[in-house]
DNA sequence: AGCACGCACCCTTCAGCGAA
DNA sequence: TTCGCTGAAGGGTGCGTGCT
């Protein structure tokens, strides 16, 4: 009994030391744009080292373009800002007893040429990577991925890290936060002044004398403008969108009824859950549908997939979600949509042939008999491979009889074999082979 | 062009709180 | 309990941006 609580506490410990080091890259900085947190999200999830050891990451233009949901527009103008302030991300990382800390600058060059942007982390940054990986990972890119308010964001994160508090009967734990803090945690204020820094670095600093007195510059003074556009917008996305569940309360003191604090509940999301209704009429919850552990991968195929059409992640994930996760089911859809002679709402048309549960037989996509079937076949191997999925497919994919051939043509392609393993994913590998295939 | 959304700011009304 | 102060509520506007 002792030692088991020994051990659960040593879990705890090492939960927040985790959580705190990732914190530390993701709180530090101001500001940062939606586009920026994305960018800087997948960057770390795919940085490999390269020739020269160094850790590093390309990423086409193309991909951040659909993976930011943004379509069209001044795309480069807001690439550069955000890769101007990603160049000055630190990490942060402090032993508070031995009372010795170190900064590390995490991203060497950040650089967008010839429509691909790259960037390469530091050295120093290297042993940091892998854990800094591993934390976003478990914060669910696709969640990441959908909000749209930068408030509902930073509240996620936030909120994300006392996840592990809530029991397995999903009662709602409370976070008590006072507004200053709040704010602060929300950058409602600057953290990068002067000023505000030196009072973070004190022992206790003093959260209301930052944001009410210290700060130059402040967003959404008014408590009601900060309900309206930062709470109530980031708790409808977050139960909305989101595999966390929040409501809040305000605390009132002092003369005018002031709000001093904000209690949040917090719960897992079980939105996904089914309802149907049984034979006698009583109404039931099916089996949960949870969204599955290689969502990223799922939406990136699917991306990947609709090439006629551009479409945002998001609009995937929803795609995907109304399939039951299938991904396969979304490309029947997609491949009968092509079928068409006019389709004025893409997304509306399709949700309607998911949820209709019209699938034509995958043969009637455009091209040979034969290239459908193959196509096919990877993808049935993907799907029964979902636990590790790309990796084994792809060393499978390998092994085909018509592999030779598919390097022949990369080869014309100025793409030799090894490029391919050092700067594709497997699902990228496993894109152009299709992609080839339905091509030849 | 028209609409929706994110964010910021302003104004009037009225509710919550402490003091008398 | 009442009074007066303070600030929340909630409606409105405007700007920028993305989507249809």
């Amino acid at each position: 009994m002792k030692e088991e609580e020994i051990k659960k506490h040593e879990l705890e410990c090492f939960r927040n030391e985790t959580i705190t080091r990732s914190n530390s890259l993701i709180t530090a900085k101001y500001k940062s744009s939606l586009l920026e947190n994305k960018l800087m999200v997948l960057a770390l999830k795919r940085s490999k080292k390269d020739t020269l050891n160094r850790p590093s990451v390309e990423i086409s233009a193309e991909e951040i373009r659909k993976l930011s949901g943004n379509t069209g527009g001044s795309f480069y103008g807001q690439l550069k800002l955000a890769a101007k302030s990603m160049a000055n991300r630190t990490i942060f990382i402090e032993d508070a007893e031995k009372k010795q800390f170190k900064v590390i600058n995490l991203i060497h060059v950040a650089e967008y040429k010839n429509g691909m942007f790259s960037i390469r982390f530091t050295p120093e940054a290297n042993e940091y990577l892998d854990d800094l990986r591993d934390n976003f990972t478990t914060m669910k890119l696709t969640t990441l991925f959908v909000f749209s308010s930068n408030y509902a964001y930073r509240l996620y994160e936030i909120l994300k890290m006392h996840e592990y508090k809530i029991g397995k009967d999903n009662t709602p734990i409370v976070i008590n936060y006072s507004l200053a803090e709040l704010k602060l945690e929300m950058n409602c204020v600057n953290t990068e002044e002067k000023a505000i820094q030196r009072e973070l670095q004190k022992d206790t600093p003093d959260y209301e004398r930052i944001v009410n007195d210290i700060a130059k510059e402040k967003h959404l003074e008014n408590y009601s403008d900060f309900r309206k556009n930062a709470l109530d917008v980031a708790k409808k996305q977050i139960n909305e969108l989101s595999d966390l569940y929040i409501d809040y309360k305000p605390v009132r003191s002092g003369r005018g009824g002031k709000v001093v604090a904000v209690d949040i509940y917090l719960q897992r999301n079980v939105n996904n859950k089914m309802y149907a209704i049984t034979e006698d009429g009583t109404e039931v919850v099916t089996e949960e549908l949870l969204e599955p552990e290689n969502m990223t991968e799922l939406i990136l195929d699917i991306i990947d997939y609709i090439t006629d059409v551009k479409i945002s992640s998001r609009d995937a994930g929803i795609l995907l979600k109304d399939a039951g996760y299938n991904a396969d089911a979304v490309k029947k859809a997609y491949d009968l949509s092509k079928t068409q002679t006019e389709i004025k709402n893409f997304m509306g048309w399709m949700r309607k042939c998911i949820k209709e549960d019209y699938q034509p037989s995958i043969e009637t996509m455009s091209g040979s008999q034969e290239a459908a079937r193959q196509v096919k076949e990877v993808h049935e191997d993907i799907e029964s491979n979902k636990m590790s999925l790309s990796v084994k497919v792809w060393e499978k994919t390998k092994q085909k009889d018509n592999y030779p051939a598919f390097l022949q043509y990369l080869d014309s392609q100025g793409i030799s074999e090894d490029i391919i393993d050092a700067i594709y994913s497997p699902e990228e590998c496993l894109k152009l082979y299709v992609d080839w295939v339905k091509m030849s």
